[in-house]
DNA sequence: ATTACTACTAAACGAGTAC
DNA sequence: TGTACTCGTTTAGTAGTAA
């Protein structure tokens, strides 16, 4: 439901609410509830005529005024934004962080990693999708950016172990779940030894993101990263 | 602070919240806020304006948009409401209950109760307050008032214990804080065995609520109980 | 006492546009 | 690109009052 007055709305709901009406049928005059809002006797006659219209309260009116029960879904909507603020205040982490980049073209790289079996099942099991092979780079130019990009280090992450085969060693990948583009779901990857700096960010995903999103060089590219 | 326009803004800077500018500064568009509140480019710049002359946010305008971090006020209101909302939606009683009675003559037994030590120990450290000597007596009448009266029996109480003297035996005595006229503080108090049915209130405060809030026989009186 | 309609006033909104 | 001003339009809010 996304209703253009939610707002106005769950501001009465909170004011029935405190008065219990959200677990039993309370009774409250107009006159009190415009009180209790600073509006008008009015005003808040008109905003539970719209709340009673919207299904959000059950309303039986009295000589001594209105007996108000806020339904299940008004009491869904409290508890939506309950939750939303539950997971704001108590999560010690932002929830999501957007950077932006230009896209440049590689070396290449990013399809020989993401092909290596021990990495791609990793990718798999600890990201849930299978990686094109290949990665979209995006180079970060704004002090923002860099700034954003360097705090990132003190995220959580999903770490994907390395391995050594007969010809060398692969360091530990760290990655980061991100949504790219405002569409694509995908995630940052940060080969340990990279031979990048820290401006350029390396971005896999189930799908050719290039192709996708139709990106050319020296495109920008938004990239939203979420807590893993 | 008890701001006019203070809904609005809380759904703003729960946006902003939202992309992390409650713990860092965040970067964001006006026109891309827009979008998140589904509202103009040229609201969300007012709205910015409006947030950051309340002092809810910090913002550096730069060509590429707004760095925007919350401010300690901003994050103070967002975590009120939190815990407004956390209070309602986790207790498992209505956070209070408002009864309306007629004032009524008893028959002086509140003062004799009142006066007894033994209760009048406990009415201090339990409620908090000397009680006035004597108590207020409402009589309920509307099928609401109750219904909301027999509602209380599933409530929480303070209780007094009673006791016995050479004369006679002093029951147990039930209390639930109240907020009487909207004005003073105080308790409604059932004698288990009472000569009074449940139609009946009676109230002890630290005042005479009588003289305090000037009662006279038949006058209305509105009663709200709060949880202990 | 209440609630809520009608008619009006005040405020918020957004299109156009400047910077 | 950005932000934010002016100004006409839309919407919300209230006073008066009926039921």
């Amino acid at each position: 439901m996304t209703d253009k007055h939610l707002w106005r709305h769950l501001n009465t709901l909170l004011a029935l609410a405190e008065i219990g009406a959200h677990k039993r049928t309370a009774k409250i005059s107009t006159e009190y509830l415009a009180e209790k809002l600073e509006i008008s006797q009015q005003t808040a006659s008109r905003y539970l005529i719209e709340l009673e219209r919207g299904g959000w309260i059950k309303r039986t009116i009295t000589p001594e005024g209105s007996l108000i029960r806020i339904s299940d879904k008004g009491t869904g909507e409290l508890k939506k934004l309950y939750s939303n603020l539950r997971f704001l205040m108590e999560t010690s982490y932002p929830p999501s962080v957007t950077l932006e980049g230009t896209v440049f073209t590689g070396l290449g790289e990013g399809a020989y990693y993401t092909s290596k079996e021990h990495y791609k099942k990793q990718f798999i099991e600890k990201l849930g999708f299978v990686p094109y092979p290949g990665t979209l780079n995006l180079k970060l130019a704004t002090e923002y950016d860099l700034k954003t990009r360097a705090e990132l280090d003190a995220y959580p992450t999903i770490e994907i172990e390395g391995f050594k085969n007969e010809d060398r060693t692969f360091g530990v990948v760290k990655c980061y779940p991100a949504i790219i583009g405002n569409k694509v779901k995908g995630a940052l990857i940060f080969a340990l030894r990279s031979h990048y700096d820290n401006s350029v960010l390396e971005i896999i995903a189930p799908i050719c993101i290039r192709k996708h999103l139709n990106l050319k060089d020296g495109h920008k590219v938004k990239v939203e990263v979420t807590l893993p």
